[in-house]
DNA sequence: GTATCTGCAAAAGATTTGCAGCAAG
DNA sequence: CTTGCTGCAAATCTTTTGCAGATAC
């Protein structure tokens, strides 16, 4: 399965990058290098750089996306054309998944406007949650 | 002016302070702490760790907001309560503003359906510019 | 005077890279 | 075999921090 994905981009289907992706598929959400790292090295050992080397290849073929979130970190996730937003409390880090993507019937607008070809979106909402709220009180 | 905003903060009302904030004002866009230090330097000369320091200090008080975008870097600017997104072609880097933002309804929508207080979101979109799009053919 | 600010240099954290060896096709 | 992949260590880039001296109030 991960197999086929990298023929298809000219990739060697080598382990270690077989192995990344199982992993980015069994979680199925956007996850650092280094979270990956963690993941992957009870399965087989790999050094960090060929988990960033792997990511890059894998970005620069859209298999994988690859989002700096407000940590200044990068995540990574397989590409998936439903996606989704998060909601962070800025005091605890609890997040809230946001279904419905608002954004797409605004994209068209975009498009007609601008003349751009609309590749991409971030999008991260922040924010204080019920509890924290109460505990600042 | 400037100094009125550090007062009302408890901030000690220092030149330098004095001299980031106009540029902020001056500039009224996003910067990062690299681009503000160039603005400054003609002015009054200070080191790089100043002007993060500072930076943190005010977005502690809410004076400036920061927000890490797709490369990796915090960009500052003075808080505004009307604000505005932006739509970058990742071939050439264009940049369009994005007037009128389009969350406001969605955030009261989330307040609502969660009980957050919502306190801000990043947004961000990627594209390519019609002149990118002709080059690539 | 004293709490706060600043400069400098060093440290930190995430990511990238040069190079030499290794493995997939 | 030969092109592309990997490990290691060193380099890079942005941002943070410890400490000693300087400045605002």
């Amino acid at each position: 399965m991960e197999e086929n994905l990298l023929k298809a981009m000219d990739l060697k289907n080598t382990k270690k990058r077989q192995v990344i992706l199982s992993v980015l598929k069994q979680y199925n959400h956007a996850m650092t290098a280094e979270e990956i790292y963690e993941k992957t090295k009870p399965l087989l050992s790999m050094s960090v750089s060929t988990i960033y080397r792997a990511l890059h290849t894998l970005s620069d073929k859209n298999i994988v996306t690859k989002s700096i979130r407000q940590d200044g970190k990068a995540y990574y996730q397989l590409l998936q054309h439903t996606h989704k937003h998060r909601l962070v409390c800025t005091v605890c880090q609890q997040i809230i998944i946001i279904d419905h993507c608002p954004l797409e019937e605004l994209e068209q607008r975009l498009t007609a406007q601008t003349g751009y070809e609309i590749t991409g979106h971030s999008l991260e909402f922040f924010g204080i949650c019920p509890n924290c709220i109460q505990k600042e009180k």
